[in-house]
RNA sequence: GCCGAAGUGGCGGAACGGUAGACGCGACGGUCUCAAAAACCGUUGGGCUUACAAGCCCGUGUGGGUUCGAUUCCCUCCUUCGGCACCA
């Protein structure tokens, strides 16, 4: 190194441990072996000896009580960079933790491997899915196994595999039994150049990612379940145990229940088959302020009631939303227009005639895809009546209304006015008046809609499970027979640069023979939506070699639903609610006999890099291999622990891990001290119970935190017992034993998180192996307790003395010396005392006046 | 716009309605060293009084409220993050 350059490698606190490790400090790790943690020998070391004894292997027979703990399994992208081992790592330990509070634990690792990167890298590099796929299993499997986690690798699942993706195609199979998948029109993003249906996220801009064409709206036949059957039963969460309220809110709405009533408008006078068409509406006390009504204009009825000479530019009209993306369509900046079609509808409360519109504001998928226009007391209504001129009717009357012109809708409630026998009811009474009238006459009736919609499965791409599924000319559209599942995926696909799904041209997987009549058919080209396999994926782990079915009943009784699960929040409505749907469904087909999957879910925050989310893109990905490598696996998985509540995620930076590092060497020095030496020194009573006394209150501690995923604060109670460890060596008088016993309580504490370097010291310590197969460390109230206490006396709220006292003081005898504090008496002087406040082992506050 | 979470030292963060800032990072001082690094020990919210000892005041995004007492509970507003977004 060149002299006064001021390179990374000098001594400047902001220089990352990597860059300074390059430059050949390797000190921090090295130097001295034995009076530091040595993790490149004893990381390796313990990893093989716990694989060799199959120490984590999970027995369905264990009799101890059995717990699933499950988090969710990752995308093979190629990468575990740090955001997966802060998903994992301290699911990890609390798995552990569970382990030694004497459960089975089930803490299965799989992988989620269909899916679009797999087919993109083929395209791109010519590299097979599966072979892409399975080479970055490969190496992940490494990086996960370097982490020293208790996955029993035995019951690995991918489910890419045909050994799973059969069962996947069998499930799909019992629930198109059940009428609860069914084939449907819906629109996909097209991509007109490229030819081929785009996922969302492969439109950018409003265009195809590949060739920049702008990419419309194509309906397309596929495939749906029947989520919406089950949206009342998902809206009630009452079968968990724990779940974050925030996950429960966002599932809450998405499913988006309302409350309304569906009220038919006559149209008979054009001699249609149909005679009524029927809108939703969750303001029926404004039925009377009805001046026009709006169809989507995908309605089916619009072409049968735009009249002759207004249907060019109906057909206009609709041409444009078609054109449009979902994303545009959606914009809230988004002008309303529409245009009249020609025709009219009665409101049969009134007999009057309103003209009908399409416009791209109303929503097909919802409610009867027809809204009733009352400008008057709603926004949208209201701008899109200004813009055509459309009368605005005041029905629901604000209080102090004159029968002015309104500025904007007026949405809330008010007194029915222009409301026919209505008027002069508070609106919320109206409401209830009015839907009972429209009862009474059949002309509709209370109703729920649900703003969830089924679940579009079908993906127009190679890398997924087929849909089991063939299309006869003779028969139509019959599924495969479970015999002669699974439908494997060809192996010698074509990947068009297109991204076209190869499937559609490959002729030995297309051309088939009719299972009814025997004659030539064709299969479904379709492949499912990835969250189809990890909608079961939990059930699979609990038998995941089984031949006979997707799981085997018995074991799935035994450790299903899953206990614990974990992952992260952005799975909050599709994960989460298509699992929920899943389980209900395979419940009402007989498969298994519970409600709900997971009982209980906690979410880990997102862990950030550069003040950003880690992306390939913005190039700020941390990979934890190099740190893995100088600090070793327990460093990382500390550090990371200790950043913050796992809850809130954080932010990398390398500036913290050093004190992990250093800690971890400090348990390391603490517990290599020879206890024997103490019993030179004259034992001291008082600071053997002190010592006792914080050893038991942090296992207590420790626990209560682990319990809860309190890592960081849990943490925070061990350094502390390390630190009093290390000035109670320093003064002396502590007997060995009570000192052993501190040392041999903190390991056990820190296995869950640290089990590479507590299993050495544990060794070490002259203990049997496993520190892993222990149980927690049990904690005694007694020597946990406080003799002395601090009596903080304030006066009027404000600290003015601290005293120490024996922490069984009664209250009297608190308030005597509160009052007589020479520190408190000044504050009194001449004052009146009004009240004093006494808190049981805590404060005496005099409130003075 | 709606729903949800969160705003605390230089930084990450602790605090059953009861001592704000645990624990860690960084910084500063010291020990060791020829010197540095590492390691170890100590100090570390801001302001003020004071020779010291010891005190005082201010401080948890903003402004109110409840309370003997509020980082914690309630209301207003501001900011950040996450989700939904024309849902009739």
């Amino acid at each position: 190194m060149g002299a006064g350059l001021a390179l990374p490698c000098d001594r400047r606190g902001g220089v990352s441990i990597i860059q300074r490790l390059r430059c050949g400090d390797t000190t921090m790790t090295m130097r001295t072996p034995e009076r530091r943690y040595n993790h490149r020998e004893n990381d390796k070391k313990w990893q093989e000896r716990w694989e060799r004894d199959k120490l984590y292997q999970v027995r369905d027979d264990d009799p101890r009580p059995k717990w699933y703990e499950l988090t969710m399994y990752p995308y093979p992208s190629g990468n575990l960079h740090i955001g997966h081992w802060y998903a994992m790592s301290p699911a990890d330990a609390h798995a552990r933790f569970r382990r030694m509070q004497g459960y089975n634990v089930l803490h299965p690792m799989g992988f989620d491997a269909f899916g679009l990167p797999a087919e993109n890298a083929a395209i791109k590099r010519g590299i097979h899915p599966h072979t892409w796929t399975m080479d970055n299993i490969e190496n992940m499997r490494r990086q996960l196994r370097s982490m020293g986690a208790v996955y029993d690798w035995d019951r690995e699942i991918i489910c890419a595999l045909p050994e799973y993706y059969r069962w996947s195609q069998w499930l799909f199979l019992q629930l198109h039994k059940a009428g609860l998948a069914y084939r449907a029109k819906a629109p996909a993003n097209w991509c007109p150049s490229c030819q081929t249906v785009l996922a969302n996220e492969q439109v950018v801009d409003g265009k195809c990612e590949r060739c920049d064409s702008p990419v419309s709206r194509r309906d397309l036949e596929q495939w749906f379940f029947r989520i919406t059957r089950y949206a009342e039963e998902l809206l009630d969460f009452s079968g968990l145990l724990d779940w974050p309220e925030r996950i429960k809110a966002m599932q809450t709405n998405w499913i988006g229940r309302s409350v309304g009533v569906e009220i038919s408008f006559d149209i008979s006078e054009y001699g249609l088959e149909e005679r009524e068409i029927r809108t939703f509406t969750t303001r029926i006390d404004t039925i009377y302020g009805v001046t026009f009504l709006v169809m989507a204009p995908e309605h089916p009825l619009v072409a049968r009631l735009t009249t002759p000479e207004r249907r060019a530019e109906v057909d206009a009209y609709i041409a444009q939303a078609r054109r449009q993306t979902e994303v545009e369509r959606l914009s809230t900046e988004h002008e309303k227009t529409g245009v009249f079609i020609g025709s009219y509808a009665t409101n049969r409360l009134n007999g009057e005639r309103v003209p009908i519109f399409i416009a791209d504001y109303v929503l097909l998928t919802y409610g009867t895809g027809i809204v009733m226009g009352v400008p008057a007391h709603d926004q949208r209504d209201f701008d899109f009546a200004r813009r055509y001129g459309l009368p605005i009717r005041v029905v629901i009357a604000p209080a102090g209304w004159k029968g002015e012109e309104l500025e904007e809708a007026y949405v809330e409630d008010g007194i029915q006015v222009s409301s026919g026998p209505f008027d002069g009811l508070p609106s919320r009474e109206g409401k209830e008046r009015i839907a009972d009238h429209i009862q009474g006459q059949g002309w509709g009736g209370r109703t729920v809609s649900y703003r969830l919609r089924d679940w579009l499965i079908s993906r127009q791409r190679y890398w997924g499970t087929p849909i089991p599924m063939v299309y006869c000319d003779k028969c139509g559209i019959i599924p495969v027979p479970e015999k002669d599942l699974p439908v494997l995926l060809p192996e010698d696909a074509q990947f068009r640069p297109t991204g076209e799904s190869p499937l559609k041209y490959h002729p030995g997987f297309l051309n088939t023979s009719c299972p009814q009549c025997q004659g030539p058919a064709q299969r479904e080209t379709d492949t499912m939506d990835t969250f189809v396999d990890s909608s079961w994926y939990l059930l699979r782990y609990a038998s995941p070699h089984y031949h006979q079915g997707p799981f085997d009943p018995a074991t799935v009784r035994e450790w299903l639903p899953v206990n614990q699960y974990t992952g992260g929040a952005e799975h909050a409505v599709m994960h989460l609610l298509y699992a929920r749907f899943f389980n209900k469904a395979l419940r009402d087909l007989g498969l298994v006999e519970f409600d709900e999957p997971f009982l209980r879910l906690y979410n880990q925050g997102t862990i950030i890099a550069e003040r950003h989310k880690m992306s390939k893109s913005r190039g700020n990905v941390v990979t934890p291999d190099p740190y893995v490598e100088e600090l070793g696996a327990d460093v990382v998985r500390t550090y990371l622990m200790f950043l913050g509540p796992w809850d809130q995620g954080g932010e990398w930076s390398d500036a913290g891990i050093n004190g992990m590092a250093r800690w971890l060497n400090r348990v390391w020095d603490l517990t290599h001290r020879d206890a024997a030496a103490l019993s030179q020194r004259p034992t001291d009573a008082e600071a053997t119970r002190s010592l006792v006394r914080i050893t038991h209150k942090t296992v207590r501690k420790v626990e209560e935190d682990m319990e809860r995923f309190k890592f960081n604060t849990a943490l925070a109670a061990m350094m502390e017992l390390t630190n009093h460890m290390g000035r109670a060596w320093d003064e002396g008088g502590v007997e060995p034993v009570a000192w052993g016993d501190a040392i041999d309580k903190l390991l056990l504490l820190l296995a869950p998180i640290a089990p590479h370097v507590t299993e050495e010291l544990w060794e070490r310590t002259g203990h049997a192996y496993s520190i892993h197969s222990q149980s927690l460390p049990t904690w005694d109230g007694e020597l946990a307790r406080d003799e002395e206490i601090t009596l903080v006396v304030q006066v009027n709220g404000r600290v003015r003395d601290r005293i120490q006292v024996a922490a069984g003081i009664g209250e009297e005898e608190a308030k005597g010396l509160a009052l007589e504090s020479q520190r408190v008496q000044p504050y009194l002087d001449g004052k009146e005392i009004r009240q004093v406040i006494y808190v049981r082992g805590r404060l005496v506050n005099v409130v003075v006046g």
